[in-house]
DNA sequence: TATAACTTGTTATAATATAACATATATATT
DNA sequence: AATATATATGTTATATTATAACAAGTTATA
């Protein structure tokens, strides 16, 4: 059974936010943000990016506590995640191949045990940054 | 060239105190723990904590904000790591699988790119917890 | 020994996140 | 519609995680 997709008030404030972003965004940078839209406290933000990353609208880029929004149409849940860093210019990327995720869906632990659910993170240099 | 491997005595005591956790430990109870050798404020051990990182003595696991020894003796960096975590009991198990490294070294991603550094952590339901 | 590089100690504060509780709104059920 | 139930919001305070900045000690080396 699916979760609702259906958004809140505070959860569409937020994911607009998130949205326009040029790069993964802050949970404190998104409350200053916010504030012309009458949210006021962390909690409101945090609840909605919860809800949000639950829902599959959003991802969290772990390594640098901040949020992105999913550019994947199919993305229903964020259960299987990948992305690129750049150490540089700190650009992220949403990795979607096909090839990649079929690998780490299927891939069996040394238990024999599979996972449904996986983050990865990919750190190197970007080709503008390269060049 | 290989950054020495030499440990300072702070960072002697904080691997200490890791290694014989039982799991991911955080860096504010290392240092209640270190206190008694005399350790006494947060950048102390953060400072250890990041130095241990780089020498490949321990890892971070981003999800948990915690620190794992590394059970790999030919790890020299922790420039290419992955991880099991139970969502149940929180056990972390650091995965060392020749298929798995191979695979994530020489991926590349849709602009032909390689990456010389990455973090996978799986999430699921460990055997303990499934019986 | 002087100089540079590294390591430690210390105080204060920044940045990230959640607990707890009150209230309001929406959804279901009768 | 009235009630009950679940969900969403608002608010204050506080917990947790991490770093800045600066002073001083130690080690390695020219």
């Amino acid at each position: 059974m699916m979760k609702s997709q259906k958004l809140s008030k505070n959860e569409k404030v937020v994911l607009e936010v998130v949205k326009k972003s040029t790069g993964p965004i802050k949970a404190y940078t998104i409350l200053s943000d916010v504030k012309k839209n009458g949210l006021k406290a962390p909690p409101q933000v945090y609840r909605a990016l919860d809800k949000l990353i639950k829902k599959g609208k959003i991802h969290r880029i772990e390594s640098k506590n901040a949020y992105l929004d999913c550019r994947n149409s199919k993305c229903k849940t964020s259960s299987k995640t990948a992305f690129s860093i750049c150490q540089k210019c700190e650009k992220v990327t949403e990795i979607l191949n096909t090839k990649l995720s079929k690998f780490l869906s299927s891939f069996k632990d040394d238990a024999g045990e599979e996972y449904l659910k996986y983050n990865l993170e990919f750190y190197g240099i970007c080709k503008k940054c390269k060049s």
